[in-house]
DNA sequence: GAGGAGCTATAGACCATATCTATGAATAAT
DNA sequence: ATTATTCATAGATATGGTCTATAGCTCCTC
């Protein structure tokens, strides 16, 4: 390289410790290496801007014009460092994740409730929006991670499998008499069902499965959040499709019940998709790693 | 060195362009050296900066935040670079020279002004004073060099000999017997004698001069300037003791004529003073080049 | 003055490392 | 497919940063 600005920062020191020793000492250098690279730079610039004398070095009329501006460099690059360790050491730095308001809600808000304790200075962002508006942010880099209900087929993202999770079919105490039974499909749309709002990725599963055994699955009610869903089939208004794990409460308190089919429902998982050959950033990486 | 700050260059190259391969380019290397050096600062932070594919390359989260750091930091550096530039092309800077009122009017002047149509970036500042005054600001720092008649003796300063300056006697039409005449020094005495004020280095090497030939110089008037000591003698009042070269356009046009002596009046050299160990700025130095 | 304790400058040797060339791998465009 | 980009990697080389040893200078102390 033709000027080394390596030099600036034994400049910067020999400045302002007005010292080459002094300046050697807080670099963990030589004397001579200062004297050296003091000389260079004035070799260079054609200019002197110290004056040497036994005590020390004091900066000339230039020196100090050229220190004027050294100085704020090097504070900047000093910060610069410093910013840099806080990021490393999650002291610093925005996490941001993309995911369904149910999955924040029933499986991700622990995790963040930890990180955020752990790592205070994080900023986080969580986004919500529908698998493929959470690919789009992911894509676009306005995310740093997506999670969302597998499968995920995409050859420029990378999932990792997280936890499993099992849908069903739920109620309350106005159709107690379904408690233990084991109900066939046929059987089950004889009642009134609750479901999802169209677009989302469980309503197509459970769709395609009532598909597959030759009936139509039509809901008699639409909701937009799991909270309906639960509440609604707490207050008898029908039969809802929750994932298992997200009315863990309910069904413990016995406020809702399972109902049992003749056929096995399928599982999901809960995917992390992030970008495929892109660097995470450290508190993505470090949250992923939490997750799992 | 522990940590190489050329690094940061390298890397304000590469976030600035968005290319290895173009900061290449810019830096004069080669891009398997940016590849390189982008790298030994991801591993020195532990932390990605970029992300790489096949159009470029793109800052990650914390190499954006970096380089709102480096960037300013390197303007800065790029910004003192240039003003060193122009110090040192004389298109910037300032030049401070020490001296008495006399010598800047009627020796400095010219160069002055030369100095000055040549480099107006250059800004003056122009201190009189007494000899040991200005001596006084040298050392202080306060000027670059001084301008004074010798001798000088002073361990610590520099002194390079300049014009070499005649102080004579002259006076106006109203002593208009004493043209051509040849005088002793009692005989002049007779004469009403003016002289510059006490402490000047011209008024004390006349009045030792007097002495050594067993003389008492004591003046009828006193003045301050010598732009006083040209009128009051114009004006018929007396006999001015005045610097040659300081009245050659009054001795020119006859409106003062110089008295001959019987002795020999000695010769004072101008001096140019500067620090004696002491680097010079590019202006001084130029300036004295111009005045020798 | 002599001697000591600072400071910086200089000379010469050494080796760390910045940089190069050559090549590979991946992606995008023609 | 083929070509033209991009960045990454490996290995060789030589630049030059850094060291040790020493000298020169100034100031201070005895």
């Amino acid at each position: 390289m033709n000027n080394n600005y390596e030099l600036y920062k034994v400049f910067y020191w020999a400045a302002k410790t007005g010292s080459l020793t002094k300046a050697a000492n807080n670099l963990y250098l030589t004397q001579p290496s200062v004297s050296h690279a003091i000389k260079q730079l004035e070799e260079r610039f054609g200019i002197a801007l110290f004056y040497r004398n036994s005590k020390g070095v004091t900066l000339t009329q230039e020196g100090a014009m050229l220190y004027s501006y050294i100085e704020q460099s090097q504070i900047l690059i000093t910060l610069a460092e410093e910013k840099m360790a806080a990021l490393k050491n999650l002291d610093s730095g925005e996490l941001r994740i993309g995911g369904s308001d149910s999955l924040f809600k029933h499986y991700l808000l622990p995790y963040l409730e930890d990180f955020h304790h752990n790592h205070p200075g994080i900023r986080l962002h969580l986004n919500h929006g529908t698998t493929p508006e959470i690919i789009t942010f992911l894509k676009e880099g306005r995310i740093d991670l997506g999670v969302v209900r597998m499968p995920i087929h995409d050859s420029q993202l990378q999932v990792r499998e997280s936890i499993k999770l099992q849908d069903c079919f739920v109620t309350g105490a106005r159709y107690a008499e379904l408690k233990g039974a084991i109900l066939s499909l046929d059987k089950l749309l004889q009642y009134p069902v609750i479901l999802f709002s169209r677009n989302s990725r469980a309503r197509m599963a459970i769709t395609e499965l009532f598909q597959n055994y030759g009936y139509t699955l039509k809901p008699e009610i639409e909701v937009g959040s799991v909270e309906l869903l639960i509440e609604f089939a707490r207050k008898g208004l029908g039969i809802s499709y929750v994932t298992r794990e997200f009315v863990a409460k309910e069904l413990e308190e016995g406020s809702l019940f399972e109902i049992q089919l003749d056929v096995q429902l399928p599982p999901t998982h809960v995917g992390i998709m992030t970008m495929r050959n892109m660097p995470l950033s450290r508190a993505a990486s470090s949250f992923i790693e939490l997750v799992r």
